[in-house]
DNA sequence: CTCGTGTCGTAACAGCTGTTACGGTAACAG
DNA sequence: CTGTTACCGTAACAGCTGTTACGACACGAG
């Protein structure tokens, strides 16, 4: 029986009724059925139901940033990483619109919990600063803190509309109001 | 007794519990508290918890709707009224704020809510559709389509990022990220 | 083998949930 | 005044919630 991977598999379990069933039904039994065991695993596994969200919502922010960190490697160039960076955070397979449901439920969630606000606080800036990086390693035209900005709420914007309506924003839509941004920056190399 | 207000009345106290109790404690018996009043008055008002929640939603799309047509007939050129709608989407302040945290609850249980996904798909191909009208009026330098889903998703994730951190997103930050990408795009007049 | 220990399923608990049924009461018609 | 009707507070119901207690089972130590 595996030990050290069951936190990861209830956390996993987390995000598939957060994605398919919603905050509502996000309850300990659901979860515990998704993971295909029972309610005493869980509550073995951890104290209560907030550390159960907590560690789930902590492996969320842990896997895409590992994510992230690998693209920003394998990248060509500051422009290439930022473009790269940008795209993984939109909704365009099943994948990623999954992640950007959960990731919409966990903040509705953090209305009434301190720790997952905090969490959410702590991510983000981090992204934000991740970002900011790329963005002033690529050189735009305007200001980049502005244009840090102005980008990861862009993204997040339309990842979370492309959870909601994924026909009405497919994948291209959203690549090209991407690019098509990115350019507006001056942020993209010109063709040739 | 106010026999019209009331269906208005319970829907601002759901407002209000969303707002600051979060999704998770939006029970019945918490509107009810907001609103003054019992659970009986509730569920003679309606049918159940989820038209409760329809009507609410229902509400917040058309009061947001009103305060948007005043605007854009207020403007005096397209591409004021195209900055004005666009301003009043952000979370300026502790009324928007709450609006931004509202609408993202919402969405959240729409999740598991046909009705409601429905709605705010509704919702949001006809905002999409107001702003494209604005934006092709205010003739922008690149793509009027791409730049409408580029511009109204930057906005409600800035929305959603200032309502989740204030702190990080002040409303200076929020102002200069859309102004910057609207002059990025070529929606503003040359100062004179 | 026995024993202890860690793991996890079972069953139960109190509390809260949406919903329903019922009773009182205010307003209004005659 | 009486009777009717709509309104709404009270109380209850079954079901689900998080959490706890307990027992069964595996497994390694001695």
């Amino acid at each position: 029986m595996p030990r050290e991977g069951q936190g990861e598999l209830l956390s996993r379990a987390v995000w598939d009724v957060l994605a398919q069933q919603g905050l509502e039904r996000l309850t300990i039994r659901a979860v515990a059925a998704a993971a295909g065991c029972t309610t005493g695993l869980v509550m073995h596994r951890f104290p209560n139901r907030r550390a159960l969200l907590r560690h789930a919502r902590q492996l969320l922010h842990e896997t895409t940033r590992a994510r992230v960190e690998a693209l920003e490697a394998a990248a060509g160039s500051p422009r290439a990483a930022l473009r790269a960076v940008l795209h993984q955070g939109l909704a365009l397979d099943p994948q990623t619109t999954a992640e950007s449901t959960v990731w919409l439920g966990f903040l509705a969630a953090a209305v009434a919990d301190e720790d997952l606000i905090a969490m959410h606080r702590a991510g983000n800036r981090a992204w934000r600063a991740r970002v900011g990086r790329l963005v002033e390693a690529a050189a735009p035209r305007q200001d980049p803190a502005a244009v840090t900005v102005a980008l990861i709420t862009m993204v997040e914007g339309a990842a979370a509309f492309a959870a909601a309506d994924p026909e009405a924003y497919p994948p291209a839509v959203q690549t090209a109001m991407l690019d098509l941004t990115l350019d507006a920056f001056g942020l993209t190399d010109p063709v040739g």
